[in-house]
DNA sequence: CGGTTTTGACCTGCGC
DNA sequence: GCGCAGGTCAAAACCG
């Protein structure tokens, strides 16, 4: 009888465990909700806004970066684009995690920056043309300027587990933007989705990862919302990423 | 030992 | 033509 009595216990246990963990995940998904409408609204501004330092230009006349001359041929030189990183202030390195393989083939001092400018190739795949080149912002140096040039002849998948779940790098709102636009809500999308689950974390990498084949962040961005699954990870990552904070603050 | 990074030299376009 | 600046090359060093 005692021992029954202990067992209904026990369940009674269970279940206010599980009512405040349903209580806490219901909160969760209101969080993300409202992040999710503020980046709506930011994404829905930058379009009216049509400039931006973050830009997919498609070699468009505004990049005071065009290459004056591509010593070698370039297959496709009008796939140009730029994304800002914040990194570990710590770290000076010039390293982007963007899943694919780098190899780093010069360094230079340029005028109009006292941080070096790094260049680097697709090393992933021996043909493939594209070039990026990294230089830390001028306004803010925790904040790393990635330009990407052409297009990758193969996938990312297949290095970027590794590669992304150790990043603490952020896509950010360019410091130069947010000092013109102070009231606007900065966006911070964390890629190292930290958390406990490994495979959900892999897969959202894989899925959802930042690639540079696509035309434009407004394609990108929609096809995320309109894949249902993109909410669920979405929102598992939020969840897993709140959940280990210290202490929940209610908005 | 093979791949990557470093770094000085070199190449080329552009402005004067 | 000259100097400057950005981009690339390539040999040596480094690393796993």
């Amino acid at each position: 009888m005692e021992k029954m009595f202990l067992q209904v216990e026990k369940l009674q246990a269970d279940v206010e465990c599980l009512r405040k963990e349903n209580e806490t995940l219901r909160f969760l998904l209101g969080v993300m909700r409202s992040k999710y409408d503020v980046l709506q609204a930011h994404l829905q501004e930058r379009n009216a806004e049509q400039t931006g330092l973050i830009s997919l230009t498609g070699g468009s006349g505004s990049d005071n970066e065009t290459n004056k001359r591509p010593r070698t041929e370039v297959p496709t030189p009008n796939k140009t684009s730029r994304i800002f990183v914040r990194t570990d202030p710590r770290d000076n390195s010039l390293v982007v995690k963007d899943g694919y393989q780098w190899r780093k083939y010069g360094q230079k001092v340029t005028k109009d920056n006292p941080s070096p400018r790094a260049y680097f190739r697709c090393s992933m795949s021996p043909g493939c043309p594209v070039k990026k080149k990294v230089q830390r912002c001028l306004e803010d140096k925790s904040v790393l300027l990635a330009t990407y040039d052409g297009q990758h002849n193969h996938s990312a998948h297949g290095s970027l587990g590794g590669a992304l779940s150790s990043s603490t790098a952020y896509i950010i709102s360019p410091p130069s933007m947010a000092s013109n636009h102070p009231p606007r809500p900065s966006i911070s999308l964390d890629l190292s989705l930290s958390g406990p689950n490994q495979e959900n974390r892999r897969n959202f990498v894989e899925e959802y990862g930042y690639n540079n084949n696509n035309n434009s962040i407004e394609e990108y961005l929609a096809s995320l919302t309109k894949d249902p699954n993109f909410t669920a990870t979405l929102a598992a990552a939020v969840a897993s990423s709140l959940i280990h904070q210290p202490k929940l603050s209610r908005i």
